[in-house]
DNA sequence: CTTTGTACGATTGTATACAATGATGCAATT
DNA sequence: AATTGCATCATTGTATACAATCGTACAAAG
């Protein structure tokens, strides 16, 4: 994630540098390419029909993203994430989101503030069904709604990069329904503090909830999925 | 600032594209390129000595910290900083290096703390004389020294990007002695909240450092620096 | 005088060719 | 058997050639 907004918009979409960008990226966080793994520029070529140049230049930028490394001369290979990482990630989220949420008071727009509350009216539905898949997306979009309610391109950009970081991991570790209700409720509480226009209290509740994630996740074995492979 | 370490080790000095990357990086930072101003692939690798491909790459990445934005099919171009990701920064920093300097606490080095107690010695008699140089100079490096004690990488990636991303701002903006003294007075208790292993005291302590800094650069000038271009 | 169209040039996007580097296997030597 | 040296090959690093795109200047039409 190299620094930050110091990111710019980045990823074009539609040159090849782009496409293969998105792609690795997208193979990464998704799995396909676990860590250690070697990436060939070649090989990536054929794959997606393009030569070496464009490869390279989306390699480069995802050493910078910090999801490959590269090592001169010799190949780019996965990072991994140790669980230091994670908890390092957790920590800085919890009080960058609690900024976030403080800044929102000011910022956020009624659309904003109204994709919030039907968020989690709806998270609350599918939480209590325990339809993981579609907590796990409402859950990114709120947060989503959020970095971009605090109107700093810089913080929001921040705060994607390390969410998106972080997606590696959470698909390792279960979800609960428990967690899934009281996620929800915490969310409906940040929206909240938000919507009265209290900073204190949403950065306080923000940063608990990242706290509380987090433990949620060391709880249902962050340890025992690194520990496994 | 691609979210970070996010961002790796990255600019090794011994490619080509290390030496493009780390040149055109320092003339942004040092202002010979200006914001705005447009970086075209041929006249910097004439400059340099070498072809257009590690100039590409070094702009992708350059692109990727914020300092460029590449427009497709037509340029590479230094991005400005405004008033507002100025501020942003600092707020950000602010939260950031209260939880470095708590970390420190746990994690700092006995050869570390020597080095800081060292800077603030030196610093005092900079400051006192005005050697306005030699105050920056040491700033940086106390900084920077806060940061690789939280032993983090995460964090220390994060910060020093940060810093160095302010660090075209500073330029701009007149230090003063009184400001130059309080600052390293800051320093001092930083390093003593440290030394104690008192967290909390560290936390806050090195959080209001960043504000105070922020308060003076505003109070010094930073709209002047503005506004005069 | 303004507008539109076109041709040209400059610049970036991509592909490919060549150079340099590092890993591997095998044979020769001890 | 272990080690060293060398040859080979795979892969990355760099340079260059060609294609695509954008901006501009200028001329023709209104």
């Amino acid at each position: 994630m190299g620094s930050y907004d110091l990111k710019q918009e980045v990823t074009d979409k539609y040159s090849l540098r782009g496409r293969v960008f998105n792609k690795i990226r997208e193979d990464i966080l998704s799995g396909k390419y676990k860590e250690n793994d070697e990436l060939k520029e070649i090989a990536i070529g054929e794959e997606l029909g393009v030569s070496r140049t464009p490869v390279r230049e989306a390699f480069r930028q995802l050493e910078l993203e910090g999801l490959i490394q590269i090592v001169p001369n010799k190949g780019a290979y996965v990072t991994g994430i140790t669980i230091e990482d994670v908890k390092d990630i957790y920590m800085i989220r919890s009080k960058l989101e609690g900024l976030c949420a403080a800044w929102a008071c000011e910022h956020i727009t009624d659309e904003q503030l109204e994709e919030m509350e039907e968020n989690i009216y709806l998270a609350k539905f599918h939480a209590e069904r325990g339809h993981f898949e579609q907590m796990a997306e409402l859950d990114s979009r709120f947060h989503e709604i959020l970095y971009e309610s605090c109107n700093s391109k810089m913080l929001e950009h921040l705060l994607k990069d390390f969410h998106q970081y972080v997606q590696r991991v959470r698909k390792k570790t279960l979800s609960t329904t428990e967690r899934g209700i009281a996620s929800n409720h915490e969310h409906q509480m940040i929206m909240e503090a938000i919507k009265a226009k209290n900073p204190e209290d949403a950065e306080r509740l923000a940063t608990v909830h990242i706290n509380n994630a987090y433990k949620n996740m060391v709880k249902n074995g962050l340890k025992e999925a690194y520990s496994n492979e």
